[in-house]
DNA sequence: AAGATTATTTATCGATCGATACAGAAAGGA
DNA sequence: TCCTTTCTGTATCGATCGATAAATAATCTT
């Protein structure tokens, strides 16, 4: 049994691309419907058939995004030969992940801290879950090196992930603020001259 | 010769502060005019007539928390014995400043980067402004450091003061996400780790 | 007291917001 | 070929946006 009706004219994934890319851009308040459908070359009645709402389309626009930078990030902790590796790896990406041209400066998601009011209540859960998420991840890492001998048990691996979380966060600022990557390599080189003193004393 | 017309019936200082806690709650564009004159008691000509604009009473509302806020993060930094104690005070002040009951958390100016679009050109001029004097005088402050001999002449003032302004951002950030005041103070002393680092090797 | 000036209240402006009703078009199933 | 189903374009919905016109009230100047 195939699809029945009238096929969708347009690009689904295209559609849902181009309103990412608006989003991430301007937030999910400053993105009006007008923007929406004309970037992603649809009219209203198509977006709502096929996303539901203005929210419902930016929480699919914001899982595409964790699905691209995201897992990136991810990938380059996880990948990382040590605890310290993974945590400059992270800090270092994410400096060149801010500042790609043909892309909005910052991290979607931490970016929309601001905007969590005007968005519904699931929206801004599943954006501080994302938000919570990340330093989660960084945090396990730090705890497994710990496990592995690689870090000493007294290091507190919360204090620590929290730490270069709050880096990375504000490194997306000072992206939209127009920071460069050179600018943002030397701020990540700069959290890293921590490492030592936060991994060996007692935190 | 005293004031002509009917007097204003309302305390203007009293209404732009009002205003301020709201700006600096929701940001500019999710704050409505009827929000505004709601919580400052007063009707929109009334509004219109004493400020200009909704724009213009933003710019004042932003001018006014950083008579408030922005005075004292300076003054902490100036008065410090040194530069060390000046990048110290000034991140665990801001942590301070970004938890208080009864204010919203996190800085306003810094928040309001994510709102550049939908602002004037001329508000968003403004708030970069603002944020690029929050490191200027970072900067300036340790420079002073190294002319006093304080800090080593290869010690680069700008990434430092950049890294530092960073970490400040991003506490903001992280108190807008519900970051508490010892785990802001954590994240300051974390970055302090990196000191030595930082002023020692050449930056 | 009369005129000038400014603030206030009420009511509303045009524009835009997010979201839909409706009718026609394009496909599969019978 | 007709029916059902789904999508598309047009036109528009009620609500709200920021901002203002007009009439009234309160004060100073003369």
């Amino acid at each position: 049994m195939a699809e029945r009706g009238r096929p969708r004219s347009f690009d689904r994934d295209e559609a849902l691309h181009r309103a990412m890319m608006l989003f991430w851009e301007k937030g999910f308040q400053a993105t009006s419907m007008s923007e929406l459908t004309a970037a992603m070359g649809i009219n209203a009645p198509s977006l709502y058939a096929a996303f539901g709402s203005k929210d419902a389309l930016y929480r699919e626009a914001m899982a595409l995004y964790e699905e691209g930078d995201g897992v990136e990030l991810g990938r380059q902790i996880a990948e990382a030969p040590s605890a310290r590796a993974a945590i400059e790896a992270y800090l270092m990406r994410s400096a060149a992940l801010f500042t790609r041209s043909g892309k909005p400066a910052g991290c979607m998601v931490v970016l929309s801290v601001i905007h969590g009011a005007g968005t519904s209540p699931q929206t801004c859960t599943a954006l501080r879950d994302a938000r919570a998420e990340a330093q989660a991840i960084i945090e396990a890492r730090l705890r497994r090196a710990v496990e592995t001998g690689e870090l000493p048990a007294t290091c507190g691996p919360t204090g620590i992930a929290s730490f270069y979380v709050t880096v990375q966060q504000g490194m997306s600022i000072r992206a939209r603020d127009g920071a460069t990557l050179p600018e943002l390599g030397a701020i990540a080189q700069a959290a890293m001259a921590a490492w030592d003193g936060l991994t060996q004393a007692r935190s």
